[in-house]
DNA sequence: AAAGTCTATTGATCTACATCAATGACTTAA
DNA sequence: TTAAGTCATTGATGTAGATCAATAGACTTT
């Protein structure tokens, strides 16, 4: 059941079998139902989410239309990072887009984790670096590319999500309308 | 000479004695000129950067345009994430707006300091969540707010900065033209 | 003070993309 | 089988902001 997980984590850094023992009863298990809210613009985001299986979205509202900040697949963590570091009200809501399978992890036990040894400090550490590393290039990419260009990349990058998730959704990952990306698509098309 | 900076992340996590002692010596004392570049494009970035006085800006270009993502004053510390923490050639160039003192850190003198004690390493792990919460809700700023509220807000928040930089800078970290900003402000003046 | 260089402003035009509206294909419910 | 939603597509029109071009003030350099 933990296997994932540990791969996951082991990945960025390998930990003693007594830093694992320590970790493992932190995470509480959790499943969600396709469409179910995870989390309230507005609320305190208190846990830090790993996927299993499924996929959930980051998303606020332009005025009255959903605009999705990002989307997780299994093997992915993630929080949302303003309210969750910064214990500020989150600007964002959290879904599931398919039914979806997690551990979480309070943020108050991801501190006494991390407060537990280097090694686990370093992956807490790790975790914000390489999160970090990768807002900042998606915000690259969103300030410098245009939507024909963003499509494109996403389709060679990660083409399997488009297996998963309603074009929709993907226009609004790529900060468009549905009706551009159609038009993007036709035009490649042919 | 170390006061800034002692404040600065004591403000974060406060450090032993012993860990500031450590600390310090790893730091190297620099200064650059006005217009000096930092960083160029496609370099690997080796050093995160804190700001003693002065003023240094990351950008990069679209086409031939220069588009500034952050501007960075005294008391801060910054390095290209993408690059510094994923070894990966930069996206982005770092020049000084001002002439300007800085401490650096070599990436792999950060390395051997937050794997020192559990207090380093959280201070290493504070500084890259909250540039991640930041990155963050400026992502979000630059997606969800259109020019016009992106000036409000920056003016109501870091009005020094217009007294320190030249207005085609900061129409640039905007995301705006100089054109733009200037009708923008010609609007609100009545 | 003259000459050259920046910077901000203003006007005219252009463009990527949004918005609004209609249609057809698919899916789910009764 | 029909009815009611969804979702993707296509067309017509609107708009924030880009681009191009010209001007004038402010700073330097000599």
């Amino acid at each position: 059941m933990y296997d994932a997980l540990k791969q996951t984590f082991d990945r960025i850094v390998p930990l003693s079998d007594a830093d694992w023992a320590f970790a493992l009863p932190l995470f509480k298990y959790v499943e969600y139902k396709k469409g179910e809210l995870i989390l309230r613009e507005g609320e305190v985001h208190q846990h830090s989410i790993f996927v299993i299986t499924g996929a959930l979205r980051i998303y606020n509202f332009n005025g009255n239309k959903e605009s999705i900040r990002n989307i997780f697949l299994e093997n992915s963590m993630f929080n949302e990072s303003g309210s969750y570091y910064l214990k500020k009200p989150s600007l964002f809501n959290i879904d599931a887009i398919e039914g979806t399978k997690a551990f979480i992890m309070h943020r108050n036990d991801a501190e006494v984790l991390f407060s537990r040894s280097v090694q686990l400090a370093t992956l807490g550490r790790r975790f914000a670096e390489y999160a970090l590393a990768t807002v900042v290039e998606r915000n690259n990419e969103l300030t410098s590319m245009d939507g024909k260009a963003r499509y494109l990349k996403l389709l060679k990058e990660k083409p399997h999500v488009f297996q998963r998730v309603p074009q929709y959704m993907i226009a609004s990952y790529l900060g468009i309308t549905p009706e551009a990306l159609s038009r993007i698509r036709k035009e490649i098309a042919g």
